[in-house]
DNA sequence: CCCATAGTTCGAAAGTTCGGAACTATGGAA
DNA sequence: TTCCATAGTTCCGAACTTTCGAACTATGGG
């Protein structure tokens, strides 16, 4: 259908969708890190200021992420307004909105990555025996 | 089935459960909240101090949220440990677990009822448009 | 051009949530 | 006592969501 003409901005070509801050809403950022891979995958972005890849991620704890669950767990932290990708070549940089989310909810990050950390020592590690 | 046979108990139809403060998850607690009816109705438990009874709380801002709805909303706040409730007469009576909860995760109840709050108080709208 | 790598989309199976109808428990009225 | 009203739970099917393998698309390097 659409013959779409290659940008000369070799960065985008799809268009990730990124909420504006005010359209971030509370409900989606429990829910988001309400599944415990997800809220590991963001503690290690917010940690590390910025992961280079998904694949960086891949294995949490002792478990292997199949790619697509990645892709979607990853698409739900954007989505909720946590995260901001962009492609950088042939992977992606992902790196947290803490900023911006911590001034719209004061404290509300520290305090859920502080509740896992508290929990299970980090929000690295899924639940063990 | 044919005619069921009366369970031999005169006692309380079930006992409710309550998680111990420790076996608490973080996990269990951001899924309880992401929903904002149960996030509305935590929050209504926690400035009254305590609700009479879970019909107390069955109109959220403009929506009737039917009986058994509400019965599973509270059984997913009692699991997560965030209120404890006990059968008072023909109904319950419920409170919330605010203290046990601050000291296992400080500031998490707090900056979520208040994200929430600053969301456009949709965790407990008052009667109105 | 072909291949490897990084990530997305598809689709089916498994799991969760919602809500109406039927049920149980309690207390009060007849 | 029996009957009724109220409060809440359970059952179960429909609708929705989640998971993950396989197929697909994009980018960069031989």
């Amino acid at each position: 259908m659409e013959a779409r003409i290659k940008p000369p901005c070799e960065e985008i070509m799809r268009p990730l969708f990124h909420p504006a801050i005010e359209d971030v809403r509370p409900e989606a950022i429990l829910h988001a890190l309400s599944d415990p891979n997800r809220a590991a995958i963001f503690a290690r972005i917010m940690r590390a200021g910025c992961v280079e890849a998904c694949s960086a991620v891949s294995a949490l704890g002792d478990r292997v992420i199949p790619k697509s669950s990645l892709s979607n767990h990853f698409k739900v932290l954007r989505d909720a307004g946590l995260i901001r990708s962009e492609r950088r070549g042939v992977e992606m940089r992902n790196h947290s909105r803490w900023i911006e989310v911590e001034a719209r909810f004061p404290g509300l990050l520290a305090a859920i990555v502080t509740a896992y950390a508290a929990d299970g020592g980090e929000a690295d590690r899924p639940p063990g025996p």
